[in-house]
DNA sequence: CTGAAAGCGCTAACAG
DNA sequence: CTGTTAGCGCTTTCAG
């Protein structure tokens, strides 16, 4: 049956219109193996000429593939999924797969994103947070893990695949920076989750590292006012503290604000540094010391942890740890003399 | 055919396995009209027994319609637009839509978020953001205006939906909170785009309204750094200023480090009010008094208008306007007596 | 409310 | 490389 004069084109008033058969158009869409590029040529002047959209719908329906993959994100809020998402896209998009990010909360429905993920038969998955236990349970898609996740705690410790930055590294190069400038009494501001635990660690590891006792407060949430409250509690108790590592930088934007109560100055009196280099750390009047983790690497890393995935589902779990960087701003300084 | 036994169920297992016909699987399926609870119920019970999910290929080839619209954000790293998406959603989700995000920037493959949204067959398109003129040519499918938008510029006057929140009304807020204080020497750090152009209408409409001569700095980018620069060259060139009116929050923090730079504190020399009530203004080391735009709300008006036009794309455009409101926090004060 | 029937636009398998 | 042939799982008539 030819074509119909009306509608939106499809993939046979292509053909017709290159002269060549259905199959061949279907070939030179998903890029062709060996077409000769006379003909392809026809094809995609055709394809254009006629304003040709393949219907994802319909491609969808007979190959049992959507081409679409979802992105657990933590919480839009947090800027550092920007990146991530971008340096995913960058490798997704020119292999024909379409990324679509949805956070943790609740639909209007009640329901997670990850049930609207398999709603909409995503081809793979990938977490880029610490998702509840249980979200996860029974999917059937391959997760690729971006970021530091507490796998053990989702009872998934098993084969995924997983790339992240050095949460770890990145907290110990943090907290080496300011022993290296000759600070001491050095605490943490810590943070629960997957990146949270690992950045504590880093901390521990370079305060016993150089012989000194680490000191922690917070644990809970990640937000500026938890920054905050963990701070009051810290310079509370420990008000010899002349050097701060933060969980993250909106934690670390907390504590400027505990320390300025207290008519501590920055970093006169007491050094800061943050972690993720987000923007919030490069504004002038933040200035903030940070750890940049290079989340679009680990974005465009992932994404080819996905690939390579969806080629071969029996491959070895990949894993891979990107090393981070210490930005250094004016959040951090020698400590003062006279404390 | 029957059951295969096999593979993922179909809308047919679920008719078998609920003793009634296809057809009305598919009815129950989106919503039906009359079926009685009896049968409703068996279908449901049916289909999650058997774990079914309807496949969202399958109906929109049959459908013509892929039940997703596209939103079109400005840049994912400005928050304002987690709010605008959860308000959207609330409102598009229990209608069955599922909404998806990009924000202005080319994909990997050079091509544009709108060609994006067209390939993937969206059913309409959100737009909140200003974009670049042709993006938005030849589009087919209904378009929603979210946020003040410069329509003109778009060569769309024409009949397009629009919410909003009242971007000029909220900077008359802002600038009428500073002269209500006492100020008199108030000046605006401007930006470009739909919101920007309105926000500056408002600052100069308050001043003129109190008879005061309206000055303001910038009007390109609305970034930290051009809210900086902005202000630099603002109070290098009247020095006399002691409240700055900025087009939004990011600016407002880059005023501030101009402002410290100089010597100048805040509020007790200089009062800045920032625009969006974004989580930034909240922080308590900025404590930004903010105008509040009701992005929610606005996203959940768009939702809404959305649907309508889905309903019936004849009918008259719809305009709303939501007023904001102002958020006083630590940022403004009444004016040095001193100067 | 049911059941049958006809596709939606594309992929995939195969014989030419 | 071409052309044919089946469907993919669902929506939509339409007559019962």
């Amino acid at each position: 049956m030819p074509t119909d004069a009306s509608q939106r084109p499809t993939i046979y008033d292509v053909a017709q219109r290159a002269g060549v058969s259905k199959s061949l158009v279907s070939l030179v869409l998903r890029g062709a193996p060996h077409v000769s590029d006379a003909r392809r040529e026809a094809v995609e002047a055709a394809i254009d000429e006629l304003g040709y959209r393949p219907s994802r719908a319909a491609s969808a329906l007979a190959s049992q593939r959507t081409l679409t993959v979802g992105v657990l994100i933590d919480d839009f809020h947090n800027p550092w999924f920007v990146e991530l998402l971008a340096g995913l896209r960058s490798v997704l998009d020119p292999a024909g797969y379409t990324a679509s990010a949805a956070d943790l909360q609740l639909d209007a429905a009640g329901r997670n994103p990850v049930e609207g993920f398999l709603a909409q038969h995503v081809d793979a998955l990938v977490i880029a947070a610490d998702p509840p236990a249980g979200m996860l349970d029974g999917v059937e898609v391959p997760i690729v893990v971006a970021g530091t996740r507490e796998l053990g705690a989702l009872g998934l410790e098993t084969a995924l695949d997983v790339v992240a930055g050095d949460d770890e590294l990145g907290a110990r190069l943090a907290t080496e920076h300011l022993l290296g400038l000759g600070h001491r009494r050095v605490a943490h501001l810590a943070g629960r989750g997957g990146p949270g635990e690992a950045r504590r660690r880093g901390y521990e590891a370079a305060m016993r590292a150089a012989g000194l006792e680490p000191t922690a407060a917070g644990g809970g949430a990640t937000s500026e006012a938890a920054g905050y409250a963990a701070a009051c509690a810290l310079l509370d108790a420990r008000p010899e503290v002349t050097g701060i590592v933060a969980a993250n930088d909106v934690m670390a934007v907390g504590a400027l604000a505990a320390l300025r109560e207290r008519g501590l100055s920055v970093p006169d009196d007491v050094s800061v540094v943050g972690h993720d280099d987000s923007p919030l750390a490069a504004y002038r009047y933040l200035a903030l010391t940070s750890v940049d983790g290079h989340s679009r690497e680990v974005g465009a890393a992932a994404g080819g942890a996905l690939l390579a995935r969806l080629a071969d589902r029996a491959a070895p779990p990949h894993r891979e740890l990107l090393a981070p960087d210490l930005v250094v701003r004016g959040s951090t300084a020698r400590p003062p003399t006279t404390r």
